[in-house]
This record gives C-alpha cells, sequence and structure tokens, in this order.
DNA sequence: TTCGCACGCTGCACACCGTTCAGTGAAGGT
DNA sequence: ACCTTCACTGAACGGTGTGCAGCGTGCGAA
C-alpha cells in the first residue's frame, strides 16, 4: 500500500535533509560560510562525511539550496516590513524595506556574505535554481515599490539610453510584464540601480570598510534612502 | 662597509618578497582569490611552503599585503581618469572616476573581490596596514570630487541628522580638514553615500547578481552615475 | 683569511578539508 | 522467505595552512 501515505523511507530521508540544512545554518552562524564542512556537519550529527553524500552531491549544492533558503527568508522579511506600511505611502514603504534588509544583514552578516559575496571557495552560483527563483522575486518586490512610484519619478528620470524589454532577462520581464501590466521598460532599468543604491552602503558596511569610518552607519544609510526617495519624487 | 649601500641579503630578500607577491598575483588572476595557496607559489617557485613563512608569519598578512598593493593601483587608475578631466567639469571627474572603478573591477574580478569581499575563507582585514591607508586615499580622492561639487550640492542636501566632526574615523577626518579645509562634516556623510552609490551596482555585477537580469549592465550604471551627479546639483 | 653565527630553506609532522568507493547491514517490497 | 534497495561506515587520495628540528651556505666580524 503505497502512494497514500508517504513512505517511512521518504520521510526519514526528508527529517535528515532538514537536518542537515539546520546544522549547516547553525554552524555558518557560529563561525561564517566557510564553516560549513560536511565533515563538521557529519560530526554533529554522529555520521561520517560521505554520508552526507546521499542527500546532496556535493558541498557547492548544499550550499546552493542554503542560499535558496535564506535568500526567501530575507525577501519575505523585507516583504513583510513593506506591508506593514500603508499602501499610499510609496516612500515610506521603499524606507520600510531597505531599512529590513539592512536590519537582517546586520543581524547576520553570513547571510548577506552568503547570497552576495564569495560564500565559500571556489563557488559559483549556478544560473538557475532555487537562489536565482528568490532573487526574481526580490527584483519583483523592489519593481512593485518602483512601480507605485513611477507616476512621480517618470518625469524625473532622464535617461540618455532608451530600454527596451530585449534588454532585460526573458524570466524576469515576463514576472513584471504579468504582475505590473502598464509598467514600461525604463522602469526596470530604474528598479535594478534602486538594487544597487540600496546594496552599495549595506555591502560596504557588512565587509568592514564603513564602520571603521563613520560611528553610525545607520544614519548615513537612512540619508542615502531618503534621497533616493526624493530623487524618485516621493 | 654597511649603511650606504643595502646588503646583499637585504637585497636578495626584497627580490623574493616581491617574487612571491608577483606568483601571488599571477595565481590570483589566473583562478580567484582562493587560489592564493602558499604551497602552489612556493611550487611555482621551486621552494617548499614552509620557506614563505621568512616572509610572511602567515598566509593572511601576505593576503594584506596584496590588498595594499592592489588598492593603491586601483586608486592611481581612478585618479588618473579623474585628472584626464579639466577640473572646471566636476560632474566629468566623478563620471571618470566612477567608470575607471568600474573597468578595473570589470577587467580583473578577482581584485575587487580581494578588496570587497571576502578574500580568502576566515580572512578579516586588519585595523591599520596598507589596506587602510588605501581606503583612506580612496576616501580622500572621493571627498575632492565632493567638495568640488559641494557648493552646488549642499543646498540640496536635507538630511535629518546633523553630523559632526566626532562622528567619523579621527584619521579621515585628518586627512580631510587638511586637504579640504572649510568642508563641513556633512560633505564627509555625503562622501560615503557617494562611495556606496558607486559601490552597490559594480558588487552586484561582479559577484553575477546584476549581469543575467539586464544585458548591458554598463548602460545602468552610467545612468545611475548620472543621476547622482544630477543630485548633486551639477 | 678564517671563524662563527645568522638565516633561508628543506622535510616532516599535524590537523583539517572535499570527494570517492568497496563493503555492510537493516529495512523495504514482492 | 527472498532479494533488492539504500543509508551508512571506514579507509583512502590529494589538497590546504601551519609549526618545527635540522642543515648548509654565505655574510660579517676578528
Amino acid at each position: 500500500m503505497t502512494g497514500e501515505i508517504i513512505s517511512r523511507r521518504a520521510r526519514l530521508r526528508a527529517e535528515t535533509t532538514a537536518e542537515i540544512k539546520a546544522i549547516a545554518l547553525k554552524l555558518m552562524s557560529a563561525g561564517g560560510p566557510d564553516a560549513i564542512s560536511l565533515r563538521a556537519i557529519a560530526r554533529e550529527m554522529g555520521m561520517t562525511a560521505g554520508a552526507i553524500y546521499s542527500y546532496f552531491p556535493t558541498r557547492d549544492d548544499l550550499v546552493t539550496t542554503l542560499i535558496g533558503d535564506v535568500y526567501t527568508s530575507v525577501v519575505e522579511a523585507a516583504e513583510a516590513a513593506r506591508d506593514a506600511v500603508p499602501a499610499d505611502d510609496p516612500g515610506g514603504r521603499i524606507l520600510a524595506w531597505a531599512e529590513a534588509v539592512r536590519a537582517w544583514a546586520l543581524a547576520g552578516p553570513e547571510g548577506f556574505r552568503l547570497i552576495y559575496g564569495d560564500p565559500v571557495p571556489g563557488y559559483r552560483p549556478p544560473a538557475d535554481g532555487p537562489g536565482k527563483a528568490a532573487e526574481l522575486r526580490a527584483c519583483t518586490g523592489l519593481t512593485g515599490l518602483v512601480a507605485a512610484a513611477w507616476p512621480a519619478a517618470e518625469p524625473l528620470q532622464r535617461t540618455e539610453r532608451t530600454y527596451t524589454w530585449d534588454d532585460f532577462d526573458p524570466g524576469l520581464v515576463a514576472h513584471v510584464r504579468e504582475h505590473f501590466p502598464g509598467l514600461p521598460p525604463a522602469a526596470l532599468a530604474l528598479t535594478l540601480r534602486v538594487w544597487g543604491r540600496m546594496h552599495g552602503l549595506v555591502a560596504l558596511e557588512i565587509y568592514g570598510h564603513l564602520s571603521p569610518l563613520v560611528h553610525d552607519p545607520a544614519a548615513v544609510y537612512r540619508d542615502e534612502i531618503r534621497d533616493l526617495i526624493a530623487s524618485l519624487g516621493l
């Protein structure tokens, strides 16, 4: 009698997979992304290192899975912070998103390094997979913020280059055109710029370049985001 | 007779040190920052790994030295690009600086990762040293760009927080007040924001987050820098 | 010129790491 | 009851950074 209930084997397998990921995250938060060693995980679980290869074909695949999980969690946190601000305050929603991402990054720099840095020596993110999906979701969230500001922001855009949908990733374009019909390609370019602007100071701070120079990076960041909001005409 | 000429020992030592650094840079450009292994360097030089400990107390010290060298070289490249634009075109000088940094980063992403990312598992940049010196020089260069724009930019700044010199690193403050007397602390905060703004999109691109989404990151970056210049009132 | 010593270097050791693979034993389905 | 599947072990291979005893050469001083 199979099919109805999940087989015992499959359930145990799922539990073990979850335990591996949980321990990997614990080790990462304790010692940084490079503390994710198969041997350390196995040691913690009372297994040998080779056993993990029944669950992940290689360490990089484990890392890829972790990136997907972590990325999804931060996007959900940002979305929640955004939704806590009324929709008729697009500037406030942008600020909420930005502050949520920075707060998350500072609370656990390892996660930020995992997603936006070199998580592990020699690791290269795969073109697709859970990480890419989460990134698309993040972009969609940012596009929503830009879309709300677009009526005010459009007249202020004086780009020398005219963008077309062909300039962007088809998957992203499909997402955007479905969720925000009527939004022009130029707004997508603006979205990427907004992303970069939110990212820059946080990246510098997480990697230790900002804190030695200024005592209150939060204030600088807030000023920057306020300037960003103003530059959108809000 | 010592003192006049450098002793033979010291000269050989300097040559070997230079060779270690040169090979480390070569390996890095070939296989990324994590290819900087003492064993690989020694192999390339026909030595054993332990020998390098006569020149650098640990691998992290070698990396620190490399960071200093690479950081200095990119700052000099940016300064040269800036100086190729007449001083009465502050916006052009900002654009030149930004484009030079981006071009350098794309030409050798390993250098960018070395300075602004996790160069090596577990590496943490020391509080002082050649890297910090180069970073101060970079900040001074950026401050010069902001200082030139300050007359136009100051009226556009509406920060809610008022900055004082105490908010910043004393060394940086000393540098700035010596080179740009009369510049207020708020301009220093603006400098850091400009830094972050130049950094964000490049960091995303180098770590592979931007290129899959847009075919012409250069155009997006240029638009962003032009918007930055406009936000300074130029 | 000769002697002594400093120092660059070797070779080995240790403790880690990711990855592979033959073998084992228990659980599953038939 | 049988047989297959599969998670797991334990050993191995090649890689890494890092210490340390010892050796020989060449420098500098007597």
